[in-house]
DNA sequence: CCGCTGACAGGAA
DNA sequence: TTTCCTGCCAGCG
């Protein structure tokens, strides 16, 4: 897990719309690395305070730092016991910012 | 080289 | 719907 790897997931992170989310699996199939949502997840642990990290959560739509609920909740995102209630309305894919 | 671990994913039971 | 299992890749004994 080169700096490199982890300046494309933030960038990607970065984008993430106001009041959506998107997961690990989605970040690192759109920067190119498919089956390296792992190594998403580790990078988002230090990532720069400029990175929303709390947008990013796991695919089953279930946060994996239960920390950033009350930052979820305050963009108008429903959170349940760490679950993402409307997750696949809310669910915002890299991948579309290419073909828009 | 081997095995364990980790902000994961997807399908089966 | 929840739990389990398998596939992934890099880092660290």
């Amino acid at each position: 897990m080169d700096i490199q790897f982890k300046e494309a997931v933030w960038e990607v992170a970065r984008k993430i719309p106001f009041g959506r989310v998107s997961t690990y699996g989605a970040i690192a199939k759109a920067i190119g690395y498919p089956n390296h949502s792992r190594h998403v997840g580790k990078a988002m642990g230090g990532c720069p305070k400029d990175v929303p990290a709390y947008r990013v959560i796991a695919a089953s739509g279930i946060l994996r730092v239960p920390e950033f609920e009350q930052r979820l909740t305050a963009e108008g995102i429903i959170v349940i016991n760490s679950r993402i209630k409307n997750f696949k309305k809310i669910f915002w894919n890299p991948l579309d910012e290419i073909n828009f």
